[in-house]
DNA sequence: CAATCTCCGACCACTTTGGTCTTGCTTCCA
DNA sequence: TGGAAGCAAGACCAAAGTGGTCGGAGATTG
């Protein structure tokens, strides 16, 4: 009997706020795109609000404008209060890796519950996989690095070889 | 007063759960080893009940029992009701892969809410950087797909190189 | 038969997540 | 000069997921 009916457990997975926040800097990315090559004042250029931002893609504007307000925290986005205020990207989208919004909006990422900051694991002696999730999750860590805010706006080309075949050598 | 001080919220992470089957199974693979070697009636070959197994890694016994039967469920390992029974793999310790385990007790991974089982996006038409993220979820995918229960058994030997410099080919 | 062990569902406490509301502060412009 | 537009920063809340426990039912062996 299967039950499908079940909510969705889907696990290992990242947080709406990070896909939130992810979305948002696509979309200022490319407004600055857009201002760039209009050679409007350089002002403000691509910097729009949170109200916009969250209204373009039918986000909840309130939890936006709070993940908006932990990014410009972190130092990835700029803040500009006031009329015609706004978001816009602090760096280059080039220079914006995957792994620093994901970071800054849900902290550090750790696959396995043993590995801590400090390296420290809480089932101290008897936990003995730590070594090899370490590895994936420097593997992932990696991964998300590669990928900038920039890479986000090309839908689906550029991509040489999607995937190699394994990016730990392990073969079994 | 019990005060759990964890105060990081380290999203993108396995559960407690597969960290035990993970370690459970590595565990039942390691006695199989010893029990071919000592030449022993093939009969219950590294059979070991959920009790043995928990108190060896000292993990909540009706917990790791809830979790062994999981994966008797998915097939990865064969169960042997009554007294002297347990659990013992179901296949090699080789064939094996860190991702059915996870799979079978976490659940299908996706690393964004945006991916379904359907494929279909809560955000229907305006999330955009699902094609990026799939590819990162395939990568994972991947990765965890090369590891076996046999891998893990290895503390931190034979592994040439533990990362390339990009599973991905995107550079910025 | 009795002890042992798996099986299975219900149940519970706690944490996290997603989201709202309120209040304040800054900037611009009529 | 006073709003209006916008960010900043809390508290707050409901729903869901996680980790863990309990107790009974059924199978297997000695």
């Amino acid at each position: 009997m299967r039950r499908n009916l079940r909510p969705h457990t889907p696990m290992l997975r990242l947080t709406k706020k990070a896909d939130y926040g992810l979305m948002a800097l696509k979309y200022l990315a490319e407004q600055a795109y857009l201002a760039e090559q209009a050679g409007s004042d350089a002002r403000n250029s691509g910097a729009r609000s949170a109200k916009d931002i969250a209204e373009a893609y039918h986000i909840p504007p309130q939890l936006l404008a709070k993940i908006l307000q932990t990014l410009a925290r972190a130092g990835l986005l700029l803040s500009h209060a006031g009329t015609n205020g706004g978001y816009a990207l602090a760096r280059a989208a080039a220079d914006i890796s995957a792994f620093e919004v994901i970071r800054a909006i849900d902290g550090p990422l750790f696959i396995t519950s043993c590995i801590t900051i400090h390296g420290t694991c809480d089932l101290a002696g008897h936990c003995t996989i730590k070594e090899p999730l370490r590895k994936v999750n420097d593997s992932i860590t990696d991964l998300l690095s590669g990928i900038s805010v920039a890479d986000l706006i090309e839908p689906a080309d550029q991509l040489p070889a999607p995937m190699a075949g394994g990016l730990i050598s392990i073969e079994r």
